[in-house]
DNA sequence: TCTGCACCTTGACACCATGTCAGGGTCAAG
DNA sequence: CTTGACCCTGACATGGTGTCAAGGTGCAGA
Protein backbone atom coordinates (compact mmCIF):
# COMPACT_ATOMS: atom_id res chain seq x y z
CA UNK A 1 0.00 0.00 0.00
CA UNK A 2 1.26 3.33 -0.75
CA UNK A 3 1.43 6.47 1.65
CA UNK A 4 -1.39 8.21 0.18
CA UNK A 5 -3.47 4.79 0.70
CA UNK A 6 -2.27 4.34 4.30
CA UNK A 7 -3.11 7.82 5.08
CA UNK A 8 -6.61 7.50 4.00
CA UNK A 9 -6.91 4.57 5.42
CA UNK A 10 -5.27 4.78 9.08
CA UNK A 11 -6.50 8.72 9.49
CA UNK A 12 -2.54 9.78 10.13
CA UNK A 13 -1.96 12.50 7.39
CA UNK A 14 1.19 11.35 5.39
CA UNK A 15 2.92 14.28 6.16
CA UNK A 16 2.92 12.93 9.75
CA UNK A 17 3.82 9.32 8.52
CA UNK A 18 6.75 10.66 7.11
CA UNK A 19 7.57 12.84 10.31
CA UNK A 20 6.69 9.90 12.94
CA UNK A 21 9.14 7.85 10.93
CA UNK A 22 11.68 10.55 10.68
CA UNK A 23 11.92 10.79 14.74
CA UNK A 24 11.87 7.10 14.83
CA UNK A 25 7.99 6.60 16.57
CA UNK A 26 7.24 4.29 14.05
CA UNK A 27 9.90 2.04 12.11
CA UNK A 28 11.07 2.73 8.98
CA UNK A 29 8.59 1.94 6.11
CA UNK A 30 9.67 -0.93 3.62
CA UNK A 31 10.54 0.19 -0.12
CA UNK A 32 9.60 -0.48 -3.07
CA UNK A 33 12.36 -0.48 -5.94
CA UNK A 34 11.11 3.07 -6.96
CA UNK A 35 11.25 4.33 -3.44
CA UNK A 36 8.08 4.43 -2.29
CA UNK A 37 7.24 3.39 0.90
CA UNK A 38 5.16 0.14 1.20
CA UNK A 39 2.67 -0.57 4.22
CA UNK A 40 0.77 -3.39 5.65
CA UNK A 41 -2.36 -3.81 6.65
CA UNK A 42 0.02 -3.77 10.41
CA UNK A 43 2.06 -0.86 9.56
CA UNK A 44 -1.79 0.86 9.24
CA UNK A 45 -3.26 -0.60 12.31
CA UNK A 46 -0.17 0.49 13.87
CA UNK A 47 -0.80 4.33 12.48
CA UNK A 48 -4.59 4.09 13.35
CA UNK A 49 -3.43 3.27 17.31
CA UNK A 50 -1.24 6.25 16.68
CA UNK A 51 -4.36 8.62 15.65
CA UNK A 52 -6.67 7.51 18.47
CA UNK A 53 -4.09 7.94 20.98
CA UNK A 54 -3.62 11.58 19.54
CA UNK A 55 -6.91 12.44 19.72
CA UNK A 56 -6.88 11.33 23.01
CA UNK A 57 -4.22 14.16 24.14
CA UNK A 58 -1.38 11.93 24.28
CA UNK A 59 1.89 13.56 23.22
CA UNK A 60 4.74 11.69 21.22
CA UNK A 61 6.38 10.49 23.71
CA UNK A 62 3.65 8.92 25.79
CA UNK A 63 2.53 7.74 22.29
CA UNK A 64 5.91 6.03 22.14
CA UNK A 65 5.10 4.19 25.51
CA UNK A 66 1.85 3.32 24.59
CA UNK A 67 3.21 1.78 21.72
CA UNK A 68 5.73 -0.96 23.07
CA UNK A 69 3.03 -1.46 25.56
CA UNK A 70 0.28 -2.30 22.79
CA UNK A 71 2.94 -5.05 21.29
CA UNK A 72 4.32 -6.38 24.63
CA UNK A 73 2.29 -9.55 24.87
CA UNK A 74 3.17 -9.60 28.79
CA UNK A 75 2.50 -6.82 29.39
CA UNK A 76 1.48 -4.84 32.91
CA UNK A 77 -1.80 -3.08 32.29
CA UNK A 78 -0.73 -1.23 35.67
CA UNK A 79 1.47 1.10 33.45
CA UNK A 80 -1.33 1.87 30.88
CA UNK A 81 -3.19 3.05 33.19
CA UNK A 82 -1.12 4.82 34.75
CA UNK A 83 -0.15 6.67 31.91
CA UNK A 84 -4.00 7.21 31.35
CA UNK A 85 -4.38 8.71 34.78
CA UNK A 86 -1.39 11.02 34.28
CA UNK A 87 -2.61 11.82 30.80
CA UNK A 88 -6.10 12.46 32.53
CA UNK A 89 -5.03 14.68 35.25
CA UNK A 90 -3.01 16.78 32.87
CA UNK A 91 -5.85 17.52 30.72
CA UNK A 92 -8.07 18.49 33.40
CA UNK A 93 -5.17 20.42 34.85
CA UNK A 94 -5.08 22.21 31.32
CA UNK A 95 -9.38 22.10 31.34
CA UNK A 96 -9.42 24.18 34.62
CA UNK A 97 -7.16 26.99 33.47
CA UNK A 98 -8.92 27.34 30.52
CA UNK A 99 -12.01 27.64 32.39
CA UNK A 100 -10.93 29.95 34.61
CA UNK A 101 -9.44 32.67 31.65
CA UNK A 102 -12.76 32.22 30.37
CA UNK A 103 -14.94 33.10 33.31
CA UNK A 104 -12.59 36.25 34.12
CA UNK A 105 -13.03 37.22 30.50
CA UNK A 106 -17.02 37.18 30.34
CA UNK A 107 -17.08 38.42 34.12
CA UNK A 108 -14.60 41.60 32.25
CA UNK A 109 -17.22 41.26 29.51
CA UNK A 110 -20.31 41.21 31.85
CA UNK A 111 -19.35 45.19 32.92
CA UNK A 112 -18.14 45.95 29.46
CA UNK A 113 -21.42 48.54 27.97
CA UNK A 114 -20.12 47.93 24.56
CA UNK A 115 -21.24 49.76 21.79
CA UNK A 116 -19.60 53.34 21.01
CA UNK A 117 -18.45 54.49 24.62
CA UNK A 118 -14.70 53.94 26.01
CA UNK A 119 -14.93 52.97 29.23
CA UNK A 120 -13.98 49.40 29.28
CA UNK A 121 -13.34 47.36 32.73
CA UNK A 122 -11.13 44.93 30.37
CA UNK A 123 -8.50 46.64 29.21
CA UNK A 124 -8.52 48.18 33.02
CA UNK A 125 -7.85 44.80 33.90
CA UNK A 126 -4.85 44.47 31.55
CA UNK A 127 -3.31 47.39 32.98
CA UNK A 128 -3.39 46.62 36.36
CA UNK B 1 16.08 50.83 32.40
CA UNK B 2 18.13 47.70 30.74
CA UNK B 3 16.15 45.24 29.30
CA UNK B 4 17.20 43.12 32.61
CA UNK B 5 15.33 45.48 34.89
CA UNK B 6 12.29 45.96 32.09
CA UNK B 7 11.83 41.84 32.42
CA UNK B 8 11.68 41.81 36.13
CA UNK B 9 8.86 44.85 36.27
CA UNK B 10 6.61 43.88 33.29
CA UNK B 11 6.68 40.04 34.17
CA UNK B 12 7.59 39.43 30.28
CA UNK B 13 10.74 37.82 29.57
CA UNK B 14 13.96 39.24 27.57
CA UNK B 15 13.71 36.93 25.37
CA UNK B 16 10.00 37.52 24.32
CA UNK B 17 10.94 41.17 24.56
CA UNK B 18 13.26 41.30 21.93
CA UNK B 19 10.74 38.38 20.27
CA UNK B 20 7.65 41.76 20.43
CA UNK B 21 10.18 43.97 19.29
CA UNK B 22 11.07 41.84 16.31
CA UNK B 23 7.87 40.76 15.12
CA UNK B 24 6.48 44.00 15.50
CA UNK B 25 4.27 43.76 18.45
CA UNK B 26 6.17 46.64 20.24
CA UNK B 27 7.66 49.50 18.58
CA UNK B 28 11.60 48.96 18.47
CA UNK B 29 13.36 50.28 21.77
CA UNK B 30 15.56 53.43 22.36
CA UNK B 31 18.83 52.74 22.48
CA UNK B 32 21.89 53.73 24.44
CA UNK B 33 25.10 54.58 23.05
CA UNK B 34 26.27 51.01 23.88
CA UNK B 35 23.52 49.75 22.06
CA UNK B 36 21.48 48.76 25.14
CA UNK B 37 17.97 48.91 24.47
CA UNK B 38 16.42 51.49 26.88
CA UNK B 39 12.96 51.43 28.61
CA UNK B 40 10.83 53.75 29.93
CA UNK B 41 7.90 53.46 32.55
CA UNK B 42 5.36 53.89 29.85
CA UNK B 43 7.61 50.99 27.77
CA UNK B 44 7.13 48.56 30.80
CA UNK B 45 3.64 49.33 30.97
CA UNK B 46 2.76 48.40 27.97
CA UNK B 47 4.52 44.80 28.48
CA UNK B 48 2.84 44.34 31.73
CA UNK B 49 -0.21 45.02 29.66
CA UNK B 50 0.60 42.00 27.21
CA UNK B 51 1.52 39.64 29.90
CA UNK B 52 -1.91 40.47 31.33
CA UNK B 53 -3.25 39.46 28.01
CA UNK B 54 -1.02 36.21 27.34
CA UNK B 55 -2.42 35.18 30.42
CA UNK B 56 -5.96 35.24 29.47
CA UNK B 57 -4.90 33.38 26.24
CA UNK B 58 -5.20 36.17 23.76
CA UNK B 59 -2.76 35.33 20.90
CA UNK B 60 -0.16 37.75 19.53
CA UNK B 61 -2.50 39.33 16.71
CA UNK B 62 -5.01 40.18 19.08
CA UNK B 63 -2.90 41.34 22.13
CA UNK B 64 -1.60 43.52 18.74
CA UNK B 65 -5.67 44.87 18.69
CA UNK B 66 -6.18 45.26 21.96
CA UNK B 67 -2.83 47.62 22.54
CA UNK B 68 -4.78 49.36 19.84
CA UNK B 69 -7.94 49.72 21.50
CA UNK B 70 -6.05 50.58 24.72
CA UNK B 71 -3.91 53.52 23.47
CA UNK B 72 -7.25 54.93 21.27
CA UNK B 73 -8.54 57.36 23.40
CA UNK B 74 -11.89 57.57 21.69
CA UNK B 75 -12.10 53.45 21.06
CA UNK B 76 -15.50 52.07 20.89
CA UNK B 77 -15.13 50.13 23.66
CA UNK B 78 -17.68 47.39 21.62
CA UNK B 79 -14.50 45.96 19.57
CA UNK B 80 -12.74 45.05 22.92
CA UNK B 81 -15.86 43.45 24.33
CA UNK B 82 -16.25 41.53 20.84
CA UNK B 83 -12.46 40.46 21.15
CA UNK B 84 -13.16 39.05 24.49
CA UNK B 85 -15.94 37.23 24.12
CA UNK B 86 -14.75 35.90 21.05
CA UNK B 87 -11.75 34.68 22.80
CA UNK B 88 -14.22 33.60 25.75
CA UNK B 89 -16.17 31.08 23.40
CA UNK B 90 -12.66 29.90 22.25
CA UNK B 91 -11.52 28.74 25.82
CA UNK B 92 -14.88 27.06 25.84
CA UNK B 93 -14.27 25.22 22.85
CA UNK B 94 -10.77 24.51 23.71
CA UNK B 95 -11.86 23.56 27.63
CA UNK B 96 -14.76 21.60 26.85
CA UNK B 97 -12.70 19.21 24.13
CA UNK B 98 -9.91 18.24 26.58
CA UNK B 99 -13.00 17.22 29.37
CA UNK B 100 -14.13 15.63 26.62
CA UNK B 101 -11.25 13.58 26.81
CA UNK B 102 -10.32 13.56 30.02
CA UNK B 103 -13.82 11.85 30.48
CA UNK B 104 -12.62 9.12 27.93
CA UNK B 105 -9.90 8.50 29.72
CA UNK B 106 -11.09 8.66 32.79
CA UNK B 107 -13.82 5.64 31.81
CA UNK B 108 -11.20 3.73 30.03
CA UNK B 109 -9.21 3.82 32.97
CA UNK B 110 -11.60 2.65 34.97
CA UNK B 111 -12.29 -0.43 33.46
CA UNK B 112 -8.63 -1.30 33.70
CA UNK B 113 -7.38 -3.36 36.25
CA UNK B 114 -3.80 -2.79 36.34
CA UNK B 115 -1.43 -4.53 38.43
CA UNK B 116 0.12 -6.82 36.42
CA UNK B 117 -2.36 -8.44 34.36
CA UNK B 118 -2.33 -7.30 30.30
CA UNK B 119 -5.78 -7.02 29.69
CA UNK B 120 -6.49 -3.43 29.62
CA UNK B 121 -9.77 -1.91 27.46
CA UNK B 122 -7.31 1.41 27.10
CA UNK B 123 -4.91 0.12 24.58
CA UNK B 124 -8.26 -2.37 23.29
CA UNK B 125 -10.02 1.26 22.46
CA UNK B 126 -6.50 3.10 20.65
CA UNK B 127 -6.50 -0.17 18.20
CA UNK B 128 -10.66 0.79 17.27
C1' DT C 1 44.58 50.75 35.62
C1' DC C 2 43.44 46.14 35.56
C1' DT C 3 40.31 42.46 36.65
C1' DG C 4 36.23 40.14 37.21
C1' DC C 5 31.45 39.76 37.16
C1' DA C 6 26.96 40.95 35.79
C1' DC C 7 24.69 42.51 32.09
C1' DC C 8 23.79 43.43 27.21
C1' DT C 9 23.96 42.33 21.96
C1' DT C 10 22.76 39.24 17.83
C1' DG C 11 22.15 34.90 15.85
C1' DA C 12 21.15 30.25 15.81
C1' DC C 13 18.96 25.87 17.18
C1' DA C 14 15.40 23.43 19.83
C1' DC C 15 10.71 22.01 21.06
C1' DC C 16 5.66 19.91 19.13
C1' DA C 17 2.63 18.93 15.54
C1' DT C 18 1.35 20.20 11.36
C1' DG C 19 0.73 22.55 6.73
C1' DT C 20 2.46 23.77 2.37
C1' DC C 21 5.43 24.40 -1.44
C1' DA C 22 9.08 23.42 -4.88
C1' DG C 23 11.56 20.52 -7.89
C1' DG C 24 11.96 16.30 -9.12
C1' DG C 25 10.83 10.98 -10.15
C1' DT C 26 7.15 7.01 -10.97
C1' DC C 27 3.20 4.70 -12.49
C1' DA C 28 -0.85 3.47 -14.91
C1' DA C 29 -4.48 4.49 -18.12
C1' DG C 30 -5.69 6.29 -22.51
C1' DC D 1 3.89 8.81 -25.63
C1' DT D 2 1.32 11.85 -22.91
C1' DT D 3 -1.22 13.09 -19.06
C1' DG D 4 -2.48 13.21 -14.51
C1' DA D 5 -2.21 11.22 -10.11
C1' DC D 6 0.92 9.85 -7.04
C1' DC D 7 5.44 9.62 -4.64
C1' DC D 8 10.18 11.42 -3.07
C1' DT D 9 13.13 14.87 -0.28
C1' DG D 10 14.03 19.13 1.65
C1' DA D 11 12.88 23.49 3.19
C1' DC D 12 10.09 27.15 5.39
C1' DA D 13 6.15 28.49 8.29
C1' DT D 14 3.27 28.60 12.41
C1' DG D 15 3.33 30.11 18.13
C1' DG D 16 5.57 30.99 22.16
C1' DT D 17 9.33 30.12 24.49
C1' DG D 18 14.01 28.25 26.16
C1' DT D 19 18.83 28.06 25.75
C1' DC D 20 23.38 28.58 24.10
C1' DA D 21 27.51 30.79 21.98
C1' DA D 22 30.54 34.48 20.91
C1' DG D 23 31.30 38.86 21.72
C1' DG D 24 30.72 43.93 23.69
C1' DT D 25 29.58 47.11 27.95
C1' DG D 26 29.47 48.89 32.58
C1' DC D 27 30.71 49.13 37.10
C1' DA D 28 32.94 48.10 41.54
C1' DG D 29 36.91 46.85 43.94
C1' DA D 30 42.06 45.85 44.36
Amino acid sequence: MNIGAAARASGVSERMIRHYEQIGLIPPAARRDSGYRDYSDADVHRLHFIANARDLGFGIEEIGSLLALWSDRNRASGEVKALALARAEELGRKARALEGMRTTLLDLARNCAGGERPDCPILDRLEE
